[in-house]
DNA sequence: CTAAAAACCCCACGATTGGGGAAATGACAC
DNA sequence: GTGTCATTTCCCCAATCGTGGGGTTTTTAG
């Protein structure tokens, strides 16, 4: 009788080594057993399905499905699945999205063994922790008034390096409507011209590259 | 007598999930024998010390010391030692500073088993071997044309969002020059603004945030 | 339904930036 | 010394960009 109230737990993430390291480091708690590893979210989402685990732990950086996507297709198929992310991308935007699509909680893959286990336990017990190197960020990003759908398109087409004319023709609006969203969003994110803002979106996660 | 040519290994990140899949990967292999891990370059330095590897896997990212500083600092006082840099990182820059500054070899976390394994054996051979994604990505850094001092300070000024009479004053010259420089860094990018050029100079990891 | 808020659109002006070229200095290699 | 290269300064000029303001449409809340 080991696993009484034994944690079974689902590991997604594409780096072989981790999910290996993974699972040694839990399988080594007593109250814990990792029972399946995936690379991708169609191979999670198929695993999730075999084996019913009480935690999933998901990378956010995944080929294929993103991690967000892999949550929230999880979320929708077993609405009281617990999910917490795990990845070393700590913009304040991975995390609010991560956190919107539906994981219970957040760690960095840098964090001591003692915080992550404590997390996955206080999740399981349905009182999920939030780190609070994690909750600082995310307060960052609730300052950060929301921005539009278009700011978004516009911020986008930013950090694809391109011009106020190439975003006007690319959206089928004038320039002087792409520089009034490029206006707001200045102001929004706190920066003064466009490189600046190009580079405070990569920042914080408001866009990736690639 | 098991370990007759057994390789004896370093494993340096400051992910422990990480470097506890590494361990259970690489002693695995019957000829592979991981003797310490060490979670950041000063700590490092001291195993290789004590326990003179014959070969050191090195993440880039670390705390305090960085991969590429760790690796100039071991290959200074152990110039026959015998690195190999694992990394998330695939920027041509940060593939061609890593092997300039003394590595064997490169690797991608996201890498299959057999392949890290296969290269360990290379670099302990004698015969280094560069994975072909790798190699691709070396290709591409070698056909840019080098940048100089004074063009790589503006292009980190520029990362950090400033205008040019700004990194006039910070570099105690004239705007004009600043210009000349960025003029010389647009042709040497393939971009044609600053935007471009900081988004390059991010994508590539001729410079990096934080 | 109406009023307020939010999103979206546009013009005009000054500031900043980018593109062409030219040239002087110093360091360093051949 | 000669030649190459990095660094620096300057010019002109055109294009792009950022900021002021004003205006219209759409959404949302009551």
């Amino acid at each position: 009788m080991i696993a009484q109230g034994s944690i079974r737990l689902l590991v997604v993430d594409d780096h072989l080594p981790f999910r290996l390291g993974m699972v040694a480091m839990l399988n080594d708690e007593p109250d814990m057993r990792v029972v399946a590893d995936a690379r991708d979210g169609m191979e999670a989402i198929a695993l999730y399905r075999t084996h019913c685990p009480d935690v999933v732990l998901m990378d956010l950086r995944l080929p294929g499905m993103s991690g967000v996507e892999t949550t929230l297709a999880l979320r929708e198929e077993f609405p009281t699945c617990r999910i917490i992310v795990i990845t070393t991308f700590d913009g304040d935007e991975d995390i609010y999205r991560a956190l919107q699509s539906g994981a219970q909680s957040y760690l960095l893959k840098d964090m001591l063994a003692e915080e992550m286990i404590g997390v996955i336990r206080s999740v399981q017990a349905g009182k999920p922790q939030i780190p609070a190197a994690v909750a600082g960020r995310l307060a960052e990003r609730m300052r950060r008034p929301e921005l539009t759908a278009r700011e978004h398109e516009v911020v986008h087409l930013l950090v694809r390096g391109r011009s106020n004319k190439e975003m006007a023709t690319h959206l089928g609006v004038s320039e002087e409507t792409v520089k009034t969203h490029l206006k707001g969003l200045f102001v929004k994110l706190g920066v003064r011209d466009r490189t600046q803002a190009a580079i405070y979106a990569l920042q914080h996660g408001i866009v990736h590259l690639d």
